[in-house]
DNA sequence: GGGCTGACTTGCGTTTGCATAAGCCAGCGA
DNA sequence: TCGCTGGCTTATGCAAACGCAAGTCAGCCC
């Protein structure tokens, strides 16, 4: 099995599925979106109380965030109220789970204030702490050294 | 066990390692050169070659990331050349792996390109493909519906 | 039909990110 | 000592992201 890191120059990066997510969810606000939208945020102004960016920005992202299908934008309405809109996510959306949850592990270890982290996901069956670790499809947990680089079928060589 | 999304007006997000992580590495740019310096990048030409970005962004976001602790200059001599300098990762770089997994697992699967993924990460011992995956510390492998919040010593409580 | 409220939109100015093009600089080889 | 090369820096300009302040609009309540 050869490793694609020792002839790094042979292939290009064009077809790369992190510049292509990072395009999708690469900002900082849209994060924050979505790390809300998994906290079971919903409403707009919601979103914005507790995300921290003002009026514009949000309904832009929102607006984004739908037509990328992260989110999807349901009339609801609450008796004695107008219709109104909330923001659900979708399956695309709800699998950023582990994007979100790989940033926050790292960011609890590297970049936590002094007081520590401020929430933990627990599982819900035992009460343990959750985290995003990298595991083969045989079931082994690993770390970074014990990978390598395939080669899958959208690569692009060159020369 | 509370699962502190039934009252999300408790809690501020104040101090939340998900914004802190996305302050360090929030940008394109910055998450694309970490891809790079995963697969084993080091001299800035083949970091602007390889990420696609111009060298005045890339020499501003590599002293960034030196700032910030993910990469560290390191001079070097290589036979009959003069000294140079390579970015080298260090661990706080090297842990935002799972990370990088998991956007590259997530853009497979729902922003890929008819050919498919160009890269697949496998593990060395199996050959098998490599997931960031949600596990808690006992050892359950889990979906998102099996996740709870709790709150963790940082946690900022409201009136 | 007039007020109220949630959900935006509009307008404006600032900051950040990035491109392109050009210039600089250290030192090795000749 | 002079040119070449890798590794940047400087200059300039555009476009997107964002904040703040104010305005709009739909419809339920009264």
């Amino acid at each position: 099995m050869e490793d694609l890191r020792d002839d790094r120059d042979s292939w290009s990066s064009e077809n790369c599925s992190v510049a292509r997510a990072m395009d999708i969810v690469g900002s900082r606000s849209t994060v924050l979106i979505m790390r809300e939208a998994l906290l079971g945020t919903r409403r707009f102004d919601d979103f914005v109380r507790r995300v921290g960016v003002g009026e514009p920005a949000m309904a832009a992202r929102l607006k984004e965030m739908v037509a990328a299908g992260l989110l999807e934008r349901i009339p609801y309405r609450e008796p004695g109220q107008r219709t109104r809109h909330e923001y659900q996510l979708t399956r695309k959306g709800r699998e950023l789970l582990p994007v979100i949850t790989a940033l926050r592990n790292w960011g609890d270890t590297w970049a936590a204030d002094d007081a520590g982290p401020s929430i933990v996901a627990t599982h819900h069956d035992c009460g343990e702490p959750v985290r995003a670790v990298l595991r083969c499809a045989a079931g082994h947990e690993m770390a970074d050294g014990d990978i390598d680089i395939a080669a899958g079928p959208g690569l692009i060589r060159r020369g």
